[in-house]
DNA sequence: TACAGTAGTGAATACGTATTCACAGTTGTA
DNA sequence: TACAACTGTGAATACGTATTCACTACTGTA
């Protein structure tokens, strides 16, 4: 059942290796664009009376009593005849206020492909949804650093930023500090409301679960870099594994290269349980001790951490903390929104979370 | 190996049930809002010129040869001693671009969850860094109709729009016919630039290996729904089998319950290898095909089509067709940016795909 | 010295919306 | 009949930028 990595190979399509392409003329995309957009002097004109009147017309509500049934109607019509839509460039200039809210997240994890942005993102478009914005994903990924989220913040094309781990505290204190609603996710920033998981309870419920099972020496696999988060979920399980009786070995999990010999340390050592600091580093344990033919979780038991649901049933899925961020991430949203509409927030929302027991345990 | 899904279950912590929240109060959020931003007006007063100058000398480049250099650094120190940002909402107004694009995908694609939507959001992103454009996610899923999206499009608020698989072709032939710059991705749109993949070539060389290995029986496992590029891998997956003397039986992959049906079906006619669609649909009839305690690929082959790379070592990958998503949807934004600068632009891009010889062949 | 040419800058305006202000017209009351 | 109260609507303006227009001052040449 072992794969070989080897086995997986790329084998091009000979006669396809340059992209087929077709090149035409562009007459068409020209006779497109400049395309005149009625506005409301437009309607109003075609209605025969003031912008006033078809602004407030148009409003709808109790502003709509404010002008006669008669005009109301015969505003209705000329705006349905000419296909007229508000202007949504002139509307921000005018109200302030663009009803896009922006994402930002630090320590590389500006990317689609890692599920917990994608669960976030996925989250977060919910939570628009709901409050009636749009979401803008910055165009900066590695290159651009935090001074580029400051600019797009401070130029007016956000009505907020919701805020995940800030690659610096300097930054997060810049961004606390800025005249613009922000809302922290997944780590709190202080002074700002935040949204965050309950990793420390995740961490004792591993602790729990992997002491209920016996298992009386485990290693805790500390990624090179820790977020905020991970070091939270680190301390938290270090305490309660060892009040439970258990010794717990810290050891940095390296590169792909070396984690056959990081499993084969655990074995030598007597270890029988392995708790990774997130589900990415428990699978790639997984795939190493699977590689070296050992039984999980006959020989080996590994947990993880995020619980992010796959795309694909999985076969062999993880035992693991599922953390609710696209719960957390909808709820960002909503959080913002009040910000905005200065209405009262919670300044801390924690979000529970819950034991997935996967096959690995 | 074979995990019963009933192994999976979720044990919610007992004293956590409820959100913990701590409310405080937001005075620091009133105190924050309405902040005064610096404009180009206060620059100006604080330079001692007219705003023209200003405008002039902080645009650069040939424009900066109006002014004289005296006024310009003038300009400059009290620009960045007033942390001055030009108003993206004003400019966008005044310039009518908003520097931002949109992206619509169709046939219930907009979740990022779904490999093939992360993978083309990750170029879209790519692809935006690289023109200074920002991505911005509509928020309409299921609920919001074609409608919205129009709708959308249409208020200028975005620049353009990357549109991948329109739900129907009315709506195509509406996004075709209006006065904003468009691309199709993924399925062509008729009259709009579009780039795709090579679909079509992926099929064939999936019954090129499927047929040297020697299977002479397959089963096309077809979606109760097919979008376009669904329809055409079956179709020329279908002429090229038969012509290489293959029997090919097309039959419709039902929900969950269906799928030990769908694999004991297929091995009671004495087929040996199931093509799949994609990789989803691929990966629950392996997925079935192990819980029956079918040795894949030995007493079953299994292919499917879309390659998205899996955030995990996956220790059992699929042999599929790899569709560079990514790498077209950062050319469409790429093509789309032309548009909207009214350069030239190729009509029409395939871009070519490649066998991915995975586990399960 | 007078005038043409040029460099530099201030004032004014458009982009399209939403809202304030003021005014005309209508109705109601003394 | 005269005046107040009120309703509906037109005109004007601000939001902040970028750009056009027009004007001043200065340099150079005849």
């Amino acid at each position: 059942m072992t794969i070989e990595l080897s086995d997986v190979q790329e084998k091009s399509a000979p006669q396809n290796e340059k992209p087929v392409v077709q090149c035409l003329t562009l007459n068409m995309a020209d006779s497109k664009l400049n395309g005149h957009r009625n506005t409301l002097k437009d309607v109003a004109a075609q209605a025969g009376v003031s912008v006033m009147s078809v602004s407030l017309a148009l409003r709808g509500g109790a502003a709509s009593n404010r002008v006669s049934e008669q005009t109301r109607l015969r505003v209705l019509a000329a705006a349905r005849e000419l296909d007229y839509r508000p202007n949504a460039r002139a509307r921000a200039l005018r109200l302030q206020q663009t009803d896009i809210i922006g994402f930002y997240a630090g320590h590389g994890y500006v990317n689609v492909r890692i599920p917990f942005f994608a669960e976030a993102v996925s989250g977060l478009q919910q939570g628009c949804e709901q409050v009636g914005k749009n979401l803008l994903l910055h165009s900066l990924s590695q290159t651009a650093g935090s001074d580029a989220v400051y600019r797009e913040l401070m130029d007016g094309r956000v009505d907020g930023l919701v805020a995940a781990m800030p690659a610096t505290d300097a930054l997060a204190a810049r961004l606390a500090s800025v005249n613009v609603p922000i809302v922290a996710f997944a780590d709190a920033i202080a002074g700002v409301p935040s949204v965050v998981v309950d990793d420390a309870r995740g961490a004792e419920l591993i602790a729990e679960h992997i002491a209920d099972l016996g298992h009386r020496r485990v290693v805790f696999a500390a990624g090179p870099i820790l977020p905020f988060s991970g070091r939270r979920r680190q301390h938290t399980f270090l305490e309660s594994a060892v009040s439970r009786g258990m010794d717990v070995i810290v050891r940095a999990l390296g590169d792909d290269a070396s984690l056959a010999d990081f499993v084969t340390a655990a074995r030598a050592e007597r270890s029988t349980a392995i708790v990774a600091w997130n589900d990415f580093d428990a699978r790639r344990i997984l795939f190493a001790a699977q590689r070296l033919g050992l039984n999980v979780p006959g020989d080996l038991a590994i947990t993880g951490f995020d619980g992010c649901p796959s795309p694909y049933n999985d076969p062999f899925p993880l035992t693991t903390i599922r953390l609710p961020w696209a719960e957390a991430a909808s709820l960002a949203v909503i959080v913002l929104d009040r910000l905005i509409k200065h209405q009262p927030v919670d300044e801390f929302t924690t979000l529970p979370v819950s034991l997935l027991r996967g096959a690995t345990t």
